[in-house]
RNA sequence: CGGGGCGUAGCGUAGUUUGGUUUAGCGCGUCUGCUUUGGGAGCAGAAGGUCGGUGGUUCAAAUCCACUCGCCCCGACCA
């Protein structure tokens, strides 16, 4: 991509309505802008960035077995009758009528939905155990909406509901989620803490909720600094008797197992080997997209701007131009390294040096690589780590093969 | 929804306390021309504002009053 050509504005100032470190990046970088409180669009820097979070969620729901679908956003008010939850999310909820009096709301979830879709094509224990999965926009209204993408109105989530004959197929689709999970999240280049809910004794709700510690978090958690080990309440650590260090956390994914609330209340059932019609016993495991995103860029920052983990960066490469003459060359490495399946960013704008290197530090791609005074002495090219500052010499041919190297696989 | 703060050009702001030298100023950005290109560049020009909105007070309102809309932060609530 020709930076001259793309749809990128920084802004050397951040706007005022935002606060936060994470917000206040994405909104100068150019990767988002606020539609209303609450309300944010994706620009293509940040649409990038949240397909790259969708697919690396992708590979691994698609690995763990579970097949991606798309529900409504849009739903009729009648299902959430079933469950009762019309009452229970009221609030939060936005509801409306159509020009035929028919009650709807915008899907704050989709346990309703995706139970009534199960329902009408999952008759016998021979189906099970099925896992769906979808990435939707979900709705929300907030009473105030916080820190950008965090907590807003209208958010992205990837949401997987698992359908199993009884509560040992649970377990088993339920621990396959986990590793999924565990898998998705370390490809994030998150450093997350896994924080285990009480298993009731009931047998009931097991839930993991993946946490990473930010300043923006909305939950604590309660560090045990010799054990390691994170808590949910402020006693002394069950282990060692130890204090416990706070420390502020947010919620980026959750797992969670459902039983069988939504498939009595909708009548979700199957028939097994002896004709007995049972209830599916099911689970639910949601993950935050566009709160991973500004979760990541709320954790990987210094003062120059963002600094993108290999995985979800925008692009994987800035290439600054700083000599006209060398544009063509620019263009041509980047179309090599672009069929190699390396995204660059090729800054060839007619703007002064310290705007492109300022610019590509602050959108925050992986690698910039500078082609220069030294490219035309000696044909060869910078290249530059964002994340440790690092700094090598290059010719096209040894970069292009070392960005191989480093994206293989 | 309680508490606090803020709305002046695309962004950041001065001016508001004490109404009138304000045809509302500045920085960045934008446009035109020339120069410049290894760290937010220089010179010369230019465009862009119903001072969030409505109503009021006044000879006179960005400035005072009332209402209203919007945004941010703390709390309650939540992924």
């Amino acid at each position: 991509m020709k930076y001259s050509e793309s749809f990128i504005y920084t802004q050397r100032e951040a706007p005022k309505i935002a606060e936060c470190q994470s917000h206040k990046l994405l909104l100068r970088a150019g990767f988002l802008t606020m539609v209303s409180s609450g309300i944010y669009a994706y620009l293509p820097l940040g649409y990038r960035v949240l397909n790259n979070i969708n697919r690396i969620i992708r590979k691994y729901m698609d690995k763990a077995g579970a097949q991606e679908l798309f529900m409504s956003a849009l739903q009729p008010i009648d299902i959430w009758q079933k469950t009762g939850r019309d009452k229970d999310l009221k609030d939060v909820m936005f509801t409306f009528e159509d020009r035929k009096k028919r009650k709807l709301c915008l899907g704050p979830t989709h346990e309703e939905e995706i139970t009534e879709i199960a329902r009408r094509f999952l008759f016998s224990h021979k189906q099970l155990p099925c896992t769906l999965y979808q990435i939707q926009t979900k709705f929300r209204d907030e009473p105030r909406p916080r820190f950008g993408l965090m907590r807003s109105c209208e958010f992205i989530m990837k949401d997987a509901y698992s359908f199993d004959r009884d509560q040992a197929g649970l377990d088993l689709s339920y621990e396959k989620m986990l590793t999924a999970y565990k898998n998705i999240f370390r490809d994030f280049g998150l450093d997350f803490v896994i924080s285990e809910a009480d298993s009731g004794a009931m047998g009931g709700s097991v839930s993991h909720e993946f946490m990473v510690e930010a300043a923006i978090g909305e939950d604590m958690l309660y560090r045990c600094p010799k054990e390691n080990k994170f808590y949910k309440d402020t006693r002394i650590c069950p282990v060692c008797k130890g204090k416990l260090k706070e420390s502020k956390f947010v919620e980026l994914g959750h797992v969670f197992q459902l039983g069988t609330k939504y498939s009595l209340a909708q009548e979700g059932l199957f028939l097994d080997e002896n004709g007995s019609r049972l209830p599916f016993v099911m689970g639910c495991y949601g993950i935050g997209v566009s709160r991973v995103l500004s979760a990541i860029a709320e954790v990987s920052s210094d003062k120059k701007g963002l600094i993108w983990p290999k995985q979800v960066a925008p692009y994987d490469l800035t290439l600054i131009v700083l000599a006209d003459e060398h544009r063509i060359s620019a263009l041509n490495i980047a179309d090599k390294l672009n069929d190699l399946g390396i995204s660059v960013l090729v800054d060839e704008r007619n703007e002064a040096a310290g705007v492109k290197f300022n610019d590509a530090y602050l959108i925050g791609n992986p690698y910039i690589a500078v082609m220069g005074k030294k490219y035309s002495s000696h044909k060869s090219l910078d290249l530059e780590v964002r994340s440790n500052k690092e700094s090598k010499e290059f010719t096209a041919e040894s970069l292009i093969s070392f960005l191989k190297d480093e994206y293989a696989g």
